[in-house]
RNA sequence: GGUGCCAUAGCUCAGUUGGUAGAGCAAAGGACUGAAAAUCCUUGUGUCACUGGUUCGAUUCCCGUUGGCACCA
């Protein structure tokens, strides 16, 4: 699993890892699914597929809900199919909450009905924060222990589960890690912080001369669609509505993205079994230390 | 050249009837079990432009200097 704030550089050496192993890659990337939006998702190119072997790459509507359980499955489904083939597969991503769901696995529950998601999202709307806490209070008092009070998202999601399921949605979690039929060795890819912005700043100019703009005008009818809750794509509909100006859009996806890319650093620092390489090392050398990594782990043999 | 206004946190600005100052944004740190590129939490000492004066005490009042803006020549 080669995993990385966004914009370190990880696409380049996955792609070299999988060719040296002659394995496919599997994206773990919550947006990179979605059909339609490859630009502003730094999704791996025609040129770069034809390399190697992609899954999970454009192959969602964006109108479909998809989520970190569906990835899961999706994704231990093919797996298992691959590892009939393959020693060693590559998976590369920047969706934490997706790659953790691969590894440890998430609880099993069950598709929240439409109707309860938009009763919830209602009254939200209508009564505000305070109707969410006195509801999980009331529904829930063990995960009001636990909870993060003031974020609507966590609130919504319990009492979502609560109203579907009429039990309580801490009596749903068991935060069992569950045991896979493979190993997997976690490959951070790093870079000075400055550099990494740099990096961000840039690719996000040239996404805008390879029609960002373009591709979130063609998708702006749907741009209420959870799919498209993404950066790069808010930014540009608030410009398109007239919010702000085109430039000022620009910085905002720089800003976010470096935003985003801070957030992903923050999880990682947490996760002590990656295994860190130096984004500035040439290529040759990464992947010998992977390979080292690997035939200690008794994976691949020399 | 003259007159007026302005100069406070990286940025935009508020404020102190004289007792050394605070918001938004940025930035940094953190959380995260089906919306996760989402959502949310925490963190504000800065020669209050510079020099001198008045004062027990000046970022606050006064003189001057520098820089910016406006108007008049």
């Amino acid at each position: 699993m080669i995993l990385g704030p966004t914009g370190v550089g990880k696409t380049e050496l996955s792609l070299r890892v999988a060719e040296h192993y002659g394995c496919p890659i599997l994206s773990c990337d919550s947006r990179q699914v979605f059909r339609g939006i490859p630009v502003g998702t730094a999704a791996p190119t025609a040129e770069e597929q034809a390399r190697v072997k992609h899954y999970f790459v454009a192959v969602r509507e964006l109108e479909e809900d998809y989520n970190a359980g569906r990835y899961e499955r999706d994704a231990l489904e093919l797996l298992d199919k691959l590892f009939r083939t393959y020693r060693t597969v590559v998976m590369t991503g920047g969706s934490m909450l997706y790659a953790d769901a691969v590894c440890n696995g998430l609880d099993d529950l069950p598709a929240v009905p439409a109707e309860i998601r938009a009763e919830v999202s209602r009254r939200y709307k209508e009564q505000g924060l305070a109707w969410l806490q006195s509801e999980v209070q009331r529904l829930d008092p063990a995960y009001w222990e636990t909870v993060d009070r003031s974020n609507p998202a966590r609130l919504a999601h319990c009492l979502e589960l609560c109203m579907t399921t009429g039990r309580s949605y801490s009596s749903l979690r068991s935060g069992i890690v569950r045991q896979r039929p493979f190993r997997v060795l976690k490959i951070g890819l790093a870079r000075p912080r400055e550099e990494l912005y740099e990096r961000i700043n840039r690719r996000v100019l040239q996404m805008v001369e390879n029609g960002l703009v373009e591709e979130a005008e063609a998708v702006y009818p749907k741009r209420r669609l959870n799919s498209l809750q993404t950066v790069g794509y808010r930014e540009l509909f608030a410009y398109m509505d007239g919010e702000y100006d085109l430039n000022r859009a620009i910085e905002l996806i720089q800003q976010n993205t470096r935003h985003y890319a801070k957030r992903q650093m923050t999880w990682f620092k947490r996760d002590k079994q990656i295994q860190w390489l130096n984004a500035d090392d040439d290529y040759e050398k990464n992947i010998h230390t992977i390979d080292a990594w690997l035939r200690a782990d008794g994976v691949q043999e020399e």
